[in-house]
DNA sequence: TTCATATTACAATGATCATCGAAATGTGGA
DNA sequence: TCCACATTTCGATGATCATTGTAATATGAA
């Protein structure tokens, strides 16, 4: 007779608060010792274990040896995707605390959204390739013009490389703090490694915060005619 | 301190497997007296009454009232995107009874998922529209060829009164069952409501199973040559 | 009004499950 | 070999929450 609760179990995975926090932690796209992910879900080590067990067993999370350490990471896109589109469904967040209150500027601010740039600079970012012509917003996606190939070449990314990858390329993924389509897929993944690489960002410890960078500032005026406060 | 757990609230709203149910029930798009979504998930009015209550304080369903009925669906596209993509992430669904494994045909067969085709005749439908040259498969969605526009001219679909619309037009929707894209967004849309208007599909009760009508295997073959066995 | 039906409100019950202390296992370093 | 640290296993505790019986409210029909 039920033929439909299927999502509900992996739905439960994700609505633990605990587990919630530490696939949030994940979502930077990198693993992670378990006990840096217990502090960071504010639970004893024991507690997080049983969790991590849980989440693996559930396909979700996939973990390696290193030593004595055990690092974990989501196991696919499709995990991102998912918390992804939950956190758009969220309420929106009530500051409790001065703390939580700079962590959530900070996020809001730059972040990164699984492999690539999400939060206020992901949509100026957005914008200013729309602006400049190199990316176009198409009805589902966003696709390289002409002249971005160039562009994009000139940053240091080759389009055609990132093009031929086995995923989507240049898909839209919804903010859920801006509420609007950012740049994703591939391209975005590439975009953010990038800039990693370029030093004009920086992850910051334990969050999935991004720091802007003296030379960022720069970068990003130069190039994009982004201003940063 | 904790910053992230947020995605735990919407995710808790789905990981009870009586509300899974009621919510997958209301993925046809449609609404729901509660009562029927209370028989759907094999619990008793009142606790299904608690769950609705739950799930609308969320923001995830709407209600609206007629006579002594209250009816419920759905609220955005984006709840019936998580508990499609929460499918995704399910375990195969092991088969408990023939019952159940009738109705699980039936649904691989045909299903609506949320306001389109989906299943085993979403992908033939797809790969006939590619094969026939009327869409394209690119990395992020599908497209209209230039061809297309007559051929659903032809199928009695406005295309570009359904590309005005303010939603995405040809978007990929990834298939639980089929594991593989299939035809979604407001182009998808307009496929179902035109396949049941032209009575070739049929939606079954009580769950989101489609009939494919005899008139509906002809037309399958002449239009698509799809072959229903 | 009276009855039937749809739904919600309240209160009690019971099961599930997150949590953590204690202890075990495993790994690296001295 | 001994110690320190990371992680897991086990067992006990406690809180949350789905469930339902009973009762109330609301709407429509006779």
């Amino acid at each position: 007779m039920k033929a439909g609760p299927i999502a509900a179990h992996p739905a439960a995975m994700i609505s633990d608060p605990s587990r919630a926090a530490m696939l949030t932690a994940m979502m930077d796209g990198r693993f992670h010792p378990a006990s840096e992910l217990a502090y960071m879900a504010g639970i004893k080590p024991q507690t997080a274990s049983y969790h991590l067990a849980k989440l693996e067993e559930a396909g979700m999370i996939a973990m390696h040896k290193q030593g004595r350490h055990r690092y974990y990471g989501l196991k696919s896109h499709d995990v991102a995707a998912v918390v992804e589109t939950l956190l758009l469904l969220a309420p929106p967040v009530e500051i409790k605390s001065l703390r939580q209150s700079e962590e959530n500027r900070h996020l809001r601010r730059a972040r990164t959204c699984y492999d690539h740039v999400a939060g206020d600079l992901g949509i100026r970012l957005r914008d200013a390739m729309i602006e400049a012509g190199v990316i176009r917003e198409e009805a589902d996606a966003f696709a390289v013009t002409g002249e971005g190939g160039a562009f994009f070449e000139h940053m240091g990314i080759d389009v055609e490389a990132v093009r031929k990858k086995r995923r989507s390329f240049c898909s839209k993924c919804l903010d859920w703090s801006e509420r609007t389509p950012h740049l994703a897929g591939s391209l975005g993944s590439a975009m953010l490694e990038r800039l990693l690489e370029l030093r004009w960002l920086r992850r910051m410890e334990g969050t999935r915060a991004l720091h802007i960078t003296d030379e960022g500032s720069r970068g990003l005026r130069a190039t994009f005619h982004i201003e940063i406060p």
